[in-house]
DNA sequence: ATATAGTGTGTATTTTTTACACTAAGTAAT
DNA sequence: ATTACTTAGTGTAAAAAATACACACTATAT
């Protein structure tokens, strides 16, 4: 970081805290840098606002650039703007976060062009940020932790059809404590935005559990009244 | 508006959204344009940031020169960065509410050096306001409705010594609903963020009631906890 | 002295939250 | 077929929090 880096005079970034669930672990996606500064260090993906974009639609597309996914929840959540953020001009970014399922369907390869790579990585060990990233992480974690306890954000962790168990587990993954069965269940069925189906669990070596669904028009009513867990 | 204004290439500015009280009514302040576009029309105070300036730096020293206050209670909330937002250009604008208690010691007059005049206006009767401001304050308004249902932010409007009466009015005005006294003191003192002092209310013609202050110490304690009304 | 206007207080009821443990169902191994 | 294993699924009692509600007190003004 000694060398002579061009100077940028003012950009206006965004940044983004992706979060990816697999079922088992919360994970975020971060890239190994292939340029100064911060060569070979790992960073939140990001990247400037095109002159045309809407900044949601500039989180959308760094969001389609390195996962190749579409209409993914996001959300911005914090300006960053010291004004020796980035050692090479002023940067002010704006932060992201998103809420992706993992390992559905097919393995989410992120596909990285400005990077070494790209790795989920679980949020339990994480290694060093580059730049500010950290301070970001960590505004983005409890952004999500806050959220999740007042909005029904948590199904866009899971699949389309989930069980309660699995809900369950992503509340506990985020809020970092462990829940009543019976007091969750009792709670999140009274919210009345699930729908149970007709179908069972596939594949598991132990009691199939019952599969439920999301309900988007319950949902609809209910965003803006607060709930609380 | 038809006139040939000079092309922004890419600007980043923040504005304010200025909560006042004044015991009776919850106000903001605007200032009204001098200036092409949106001459004559009435605008949320705002500027440019300063290539040095930290954003929070920002955002306070658009407060000062426009009221002379300093050491205010100020939150980003939300970055707004629509690309046909500003006629003139692209300009991304982080906006900042502020909470601000009027008419103590000193008539607050406001100091505008870029604008016709500036102004408090009862939120209950804004005029129409400039660029997509409307949409800024709007969602102003909605943030702090949230936070001070959720942290203790109400003070910020207050004087150092105050009523639980007028605590009790600062509620109701940003909740837009009536609140029950009993119950609300009962909270209130329950969160154990107010020292009774041992003195009395001035200047009224009736029962004087108890003055009370804010319990920084305590208050700390308490910040980051979830309280709820 | 009387009228006025806001202060200050307690209790019973309802609602919400919490704590807690066993049976049922399906799979896998024998 | 029996058994062992693993997770699913369910109810109730106790505690805590939220709500609804009304009147006596006190300072001032006339």
């Amino acid at each position: 970081m000694e060398q002579i880096l061009p100077h940028l005079d003012s950009v206006f970034s965004i940044d983004c805290v992706l979060f990816g669930f697999d079922g088992k672990e919360l994970k975020i996606l971060l890239i190994e840098r292939n340029e100064e500064p911060f060569k070979d260090w790992w960073a939140l993906p990001g990247n400037i606002v095109g002159p045309d974009e809407s900044l949601d639609q500039s989180a959308s597309r760094i969001l389609y650039e390195l996962t190749g996914l579409r209409g993914i929840f996001m959300e911005q959540y914090y300006a960053f703007g010291d004004p020796h953020r980035h050692p090479q001009g002023r940067v002010i970014t704006l932060a992201y976060y998103a809420l992706i399922r993992l390992g559905g369907d097919k393995e989410l390869r992120p596909i990285s062009t400005y990077a070494k790579r790209a790795n989920w990585l679980p949020i339990t060990d994480l290694p060093k940020l580059a730049f500010d990233h950290q301070k970001i992480y960590d505004k983005g974690l409890e952004k999500i932790k806050r959220r999740i306890k007042h909005q029904p954000i948590a199904f866009e962790l899971l699949p389309e059809k989930f069980t309660l168990t699995q809900l369950q587990h992503v509340y506990e993954l985020v809020l970092e404590k462990k829940l009543d069965k019976r007091n969750f269940r009792k709670k999140i069925i009274g919210f009345g935005v699930l729908k149970e189906l007709d179908e069972k669990q596939k594949g598991v070596s132990y009691r199939a559990a019952t599969l439920y669904r999301f309900d988007k028009r319950k949902y609809a009513k209910l965003f803006g009244k607060e709930i609380s867990f």
